[in-house]
DNA sequence: GTAGCGACGATACGGGTGTATCGCTACAGT
DNA sequence: ACTGTAGCGATACACCCGTATCGTCGCTAC
């Protein structure tokens, strides 16, 4: 049955997630994390070897299924470039859920080697693909190519990073942090270099 | 002796910030606390209390202390906002340092209510900072009024926590971020609103 | 059939943790 | 002189933690 063994990882994966969102990493433990998939200790420990294993195996199952569901999305540059600059800003529950999971899995890059590596690699890749589109949107409008998009793409992220930060602190509201993701993006996809 | 009960203070808070910036927020302990500063366990805990409280008061010192060091800055405003924008862009040892604490207490902040809403309002604060100088140091060019200063400072703000973020991680150069935010500020500074 | 193996459940052990508590000094107030 | 009281050091306790280990199912290959 290696199907059910997919599905425990999955369960024990999703309990993690839920215990680093509202306690931290310190909060994985693998007797909680047990508890809360409703499962035994045994199972998680024989599927994971180590607690760090634990967490750096979520980290990396979280990576991927946001990789995933932006494979998901449609062709449209536009929307995509949108969905990349806000899909971390907390407006939903769901969202601040994985926002905060991430911003847990940031901390602790500090000191996780593998984990720092991961999330350094998955930035840069969204970078990339984040030049790509705006070179993909802006349709070749030969504006003299003042304006590098791969400057742009990385001011647009940083911007976008920025301020779902103060989304998921509270002193800013998700709305006003799309708002001014959403000038920014359209003002850097319809203008040359300001 | 309430001189050496200072002193004191100072020295575990010091020990704590060493132990959270590489080993996360988990690594503090009374006892590797009280070993890292040289002092007991007792002593630990008789000024601070709990772990909790611990914690927490070296968050607050931690903010106290960047805002202490802002507050000696010169008057020029231009030289001011250059320090609140890359002051968390780790170039040198010690602002990595500064920065994976800062970056550990903001992922606390998700299970910790006290420690997020200091963060929150201490961002508020340099946002509110950042708009006063923006207004001072654009010479009151009155260009028409549109550049709205808050949403300007909101922007600047942002721009440079993502930045710092990418440096950490180690994707981003800390000269690359710095070039963007000086870049971006003295566009902000001398262009109306683009 | 039986040997092997993967997927567990149960449990035990050694160590680290937060915290309460006791005890001792040195000084301040009365 | 007496009494607090602040500032510790030392220790003890109960708990929680990661992990090793053992045992048990069910399947599969031979």
């Amino acid at each position: 049955m290696v199907r059910d063994s997919e599905a425990s990882r999955v369960t024990i994966v999703v309990a993690v997630w839920h215990l680093i969102a509202h306690g931290g990493i310190e909060a994985v433990t693998f007797r909680r994390v047990a508890e809360q998939a409703g499962v035994s200790v045994g199972r998680v420990q024989h599927h994971f070897g180590s607690r760090d294993q634990l967490v750096r195996e979520a980290c990396v199952a979280m990576v991927e299924g946001a990789a995933a569901r932006y494979r998901e999305l449609p062709g449209d540059p536009y929307e995509r470039l949108e969905h990349i600059l806000t899909h971390a800003v907390p407006d939903s529950p769901e969202v601040r859920f994985g926002t905060s999971v991430w911003y847990a899995y940031l901390a602790k890059a500090v000191d996780d080697e593998l984990i720092c590596e991961l999330l350094a690699r998955t930035k840069r890749g969204a970078e990339d693909e984040c030049v790509a589109l705006l070179e993909a949107a802006r349709w070749h409008q030969a504006v003299g190519g003042g304006a590098d998009p791969r400057l742009l793409a990385r001011r647009l992220l940083a911007l976008a990073d920025g301020l779902a930060l103060r989304v998921l602190v509270g002193d800013l509201s998700g709305a006003e942090a799309r708002q001014l993701l959403a000038a920014e993006l359209s003002a850097a996809v319809t203008s040359p270099v300001a």
